[in-house]
DNA sequence: CCGACTCACTTGACAATGTCATTTGAGTGC
DNA sequence: GCACTCAAATGACATTGTCAAGTGAGTCGG
């Protein structure tokens, strides 16, 4: 038996859970709020019972995928070397960026900065991502600054990856390999 | 008197020039052919004649914001020592991204990187950009690898910064400082 | 000088889309 | 059992990208 606020609950995940694949599947043109809603097993006004516009609904969506990398770092547990954790974050926003590219740019997107929601789960995963620069570098009055370039050069060699505008050929240099540079860089 | 050619290549310039400015002052969805075709003094569907769709009109956008670029980068002659031209490479390039960041945006998009034309005033940027680098790190052979991890990590800073997750309350650190940091740790 | 032609541009039309007002109907509390 | 609540469905509308057909100013051969 579902009550009715349960039922609502569950359109609303349903809703989400279609933009994301819609996303994912086509881009962010792919995501019209017919399909969410056909996709959804509901109407193509459905959502506005969820969400005042399209927009809150991807910002919705942002937030999920922010929470998931979230979640990803908590499995980091303290037992593994600060500098293996700090690798291993890295290499889950990467393959976020790689296997899910609209997604992705959506995380970081400017709408998406403008929802509290979507702004608490961003500064709860930079936090978990500053913690683990601070104990790489031992320092926690520099790790602000330092996490900063860190999270923005990756975001930067993501984008351009995703975009193209990073190829192998052009600078002779994979994504993977520019990490690597930029950690060895900073430690 | 003009010729039909000379009045077709004008209004081909009057309709980029138009969706430039509607794109600096309302983002890309403020570009409406209607509108473009109304600031450029002509009808809705005179871009069909210039342009097969609406993307490669914004591609033509990108195109010519990476040659204001390009050309900015041909005023650096080369009695500056090369450390400074670096710095006014990059200033510049952050100037693009924080007074036309609708632009920016779009001069990093994934459809401009496959238009022909755009790719080529992207390439001839980049390659500017990195006959600099080889001149501050004095190695050629590694200017390239360098030189992306620069260009990727300013992208990311600009784009950061643009879209908000990139606040000097949060990171402790603004994002010309972080531009600093980067090229001092490159040298 | 003029008639036919070219081609940039205009106009009418259409499907898709985001959004809102109205309606419907299943679950809920008295 | 009945009025009520509220999520969902539906009808409608303005906007937009796009294309087909039409138009008219500039061009060229005679």
């Amino acid at each position: 038996m579902v009550s009715r606020v349960e039922s609502a609950a569950a359109t609303r995940r349903a809703l989400v859970d279609a933009a994301a694949e819609l996303l994912d599947e086509g881009g962010v043109d792919a995501v019209t709020l017919r399909a969410v809603g056909a996709r959804a097993g509901v109407s193509r006004g459905a959502p506005y019972g969820h969400f005042p516009d399209k927009e809150h609904l991807l910002a919705a969506v942002a937030t999920k995928s922010w929470e998931a990398v979230s979640e990803q770092l908590d499995t980091l547990t303290a037992d593994r070397p600060p500098s293996e954790r700090l690798q291993l974050a890295l290499a889950g926003l990467m393959d976020v960026g790689r296997r899910r590219p609209h997604a992705y740019a959506l995380m970081f997107s400017a709408p998406t900065a403008e929802h509290p929601e979507a702004l608490a789960a961003v500064s709860r995963t930079h936090d978990q991502f500053l913690a683990i620069v601070a104990d790489v570098i031992g320092d926690p009055q520099r790790a602000r600054p330092i996490g900063a370039l860190v999270m923005a050069s990756v975001q930067g060699i993501i984008a351009m990856e995703n975009s193209g505008h990073l190829t192998a050929e052009k600078w002779q240099v994979t994504g993977d390999e520019l990490v690597r540079m930029l950690i060895g860089r900073i430690a």
